[in-house]
DNA sequence: TTGTAGGCGTTATCAA
DNA sequence: TTGATAACGCCTACAA
């Protein structure tokens, strides 16, 4: 719907560049170069158009722009089907710190859900094949494959969170989960605890993995084995933590030789055990002390506070987006294939030397 | 670049409706028919035009279909700055809803983000005007607003989620904060308490207004004033929860009468304060009893589990969404402004009948 | 410095 | 039922 010249400037939405072309007295190519590139124009010409577009409250059609110049400024952030958790905040926290950061960059971000199902990943590839974005995010999950299809040949540039793929060439920036726990471990050590219970995240998780095998590395290192160590939980997902320390806590229970420390993987777990536990009659942390994952806001004010590590969600998802658009814009910069970013360990009341073993 | 008749299907994303065609040996226009209506095309060209199709990994250009239809296929959700929060999971419940939904029908969602600067609201304008989006969703804000140009005037459907901007046209889809407050106070009043405390988010906010006036209405009830109120908060906005918990927990001891039941608006403000007064020897819920807002999972786990006013987030979501796509793709339908969805007060050990009213 | 002309990949109209 | 053709709104050689 073309507009008359003498029709309002804020009604509808659909005055063209010809309508800012026409008002100015000048061809539109003008125009064109005068919005995008103010110094090829000469100023008094380049006022007259800004103030027409202003006047007609002129905004390019990002349909026709993107088909013009082949490539859209749309970046997607693929994340993981269940988006809510109990009381971590790391989606809302990536997402911020992401949307921020494209946006600051004139791009725009649109959100996929990677459920496991094959239409969430054919929706994906859809984005991807059909020029939709530019580039892609993903959270913590391998990329989509369906049929003759996979986003690693969909020839847009991908950054892993989280997740560490660069053994298949996607660049991840990643935390140092294992080493956190580690030291975590030692903390927990060098208070005296000996033997251990570890809540465990959804089996085979690479997460999981990590943070396990951090805790033995830890060990190791006071030439304590495996054996030191009761593991709970791997049926569920993450997404399901309070029920994980829930049955942890009735796991723990039953146990024979009580553990005197609790790695649990993430807050969730932590807060349900920790309260179920209490309920039970144990006392924290002169019984048990327990650490956790995730950094949980919450966490501080749990009783008694809980020790967490905290993952930089902020830093991840800025830095992997500055990333991202960098190979977008010039594909030579940025060539590493691994960025690790310091989780931090925060320690709070819920470590302490255990009353039991006390000199 | 155009393919060769013999290049891998796999490689690159460039396989155009023209390769289709080329290897269906029909025109184009019949393929682009063959995909969008296949009714109206013979069976047997169509099953070779899929074929070749599939075998291509084609995948239609999404900016040149939605410069020639004249609109997009991608939903905005217009998101408080702040997306975080201390325990509460409402922006990725109803993040996680709305996706689901969007996705359901055909459409995609775009993140846009509403500081209170002029840049970010230009840029939603942008989205707007600019052909990009198709209809937008509103989370509990105003519609922005920049000089010549108004969300409200870009001639797309919006919808707003939590606020009520009935008032100016905008369908709003949102709960009865009032209607639940109001029942939590008269559970209150029931077990005997006379005293309240209530603990206010950002001074003038809607939800604010809407869950004092509440709170007002179950005292009314009872025949008591606003006098029995005493009001802490309201310095803050909802995304500092904990630290005007801890205020409060602060201004509660000066009291010379104290209050024998706390409102607060959110759970982040009653996990906070709860922690504090606890630690000052408080008892909940012998000596104090408390409710909150917004059904955070966490709330469960607290010590004692805090009773919260849900929000139906996921509904809401969904609701909203299928409202806003209705309105897009059929305007004469949906005619209302307002759809109520009711919030759920769910009542846990945090309040109790109190100990020096006890009979 | 500015204008003319052509095309990005798709869909819709019209004829065949 | 199918094919040729003309837009959609913008950007960018190239020419003036």
């Amino acid at each position: 719907m073309k507009k008359t010249e003498d029709s309002l400037s804020t009604e509808g939405s659909s005055a063209l560049m010809a309508d800012v072309a026409r008002l100015a007295g000048v061809a539109t190519s003008t125009v064109s170069r005068a919005l995008a590139n103010p110094g090829r124009v000469n100023e008094k010409t380049r006022a007259r158009i800004a103030a027409a577009a202003e006047q007609l409250g002129y905004t390019p059609n990002a349909a026709a722009r993107n088909l013009r110049v082949g490539k859209s400024n749309v970046i997607m952030i693929i994340l993981p089907g269940s988006l809510h958790y109990g009381a971590s905040q790391i989606i809302p926290q990536v997402l911020e710190a992401v949307n921020r950061t494209v946006i600051r960059n004139g791009y725009n971000l649109m959100i996929a859900n990677l459920d496991r199902d094959e239409s969430s990943e054919r929706h994906i590839l859809d984005l991807a094949f059909g020029g939709t974005v530019r580039g892609a995010l993903i959270l913590s999950s391998q990329l989509p494959v369906v049929a003759n299809r996979s986003l690693a040949e969909a020839g847009l540039p991908i950054v892993s969170l989280l997740l560490d793929m660069s053994d298949t060439s996607v660049p991840s920036i990643i935390t140092n989960d294992r080493q956190a726990v580690k030291e975590a471990g030692r903390e927990l050590l060098a208070l005296g605890h000996r033997r251990f219970f570890y809540i465990a995240g959804p089996t085979g998780n690479y997460h999981d993995i990590e943070r396990y095998a951090g805790l033995l590395e830890a060990l190791q290192e006071a030439g304590l084995s495996e054996r030191h160590v009761t593991r709970s939980g791997g049926q569920f997902t993450f997404q399901f933590g309070f029920e994980t320390g829930l049955q942890a806590a009735e796991d723990f229970a039953k146990l024979d030789e009580k553990p005197t420390a609790v790695v649990a993987t993430s807050d969730d777990m932590a807060i349900s055990f920790m309260s179920k536990v209490q309920k039970m009659g144990w006392r924290v942390p002169e019984d048990l002390s327990i650490v956790s994952f995730d950094g949980s806001p919450v966490c501080e004010y749990c009783a008694p506070p809980l020790s967490t590590i905290e993952q930089p969600m902020e830093a991840l998802g800025e830095t992997a987006t500055e990333f991202l658009i960098a190979r977008m814009e010039k594909s030579d910069e940025r060539r590493e294939l691994r960025v690790v970013i310091p989780s931090r360990f925060i320690r709070r009341d819920s470590i302490a030397v255990n009353s039991k073993l006390a000199t």
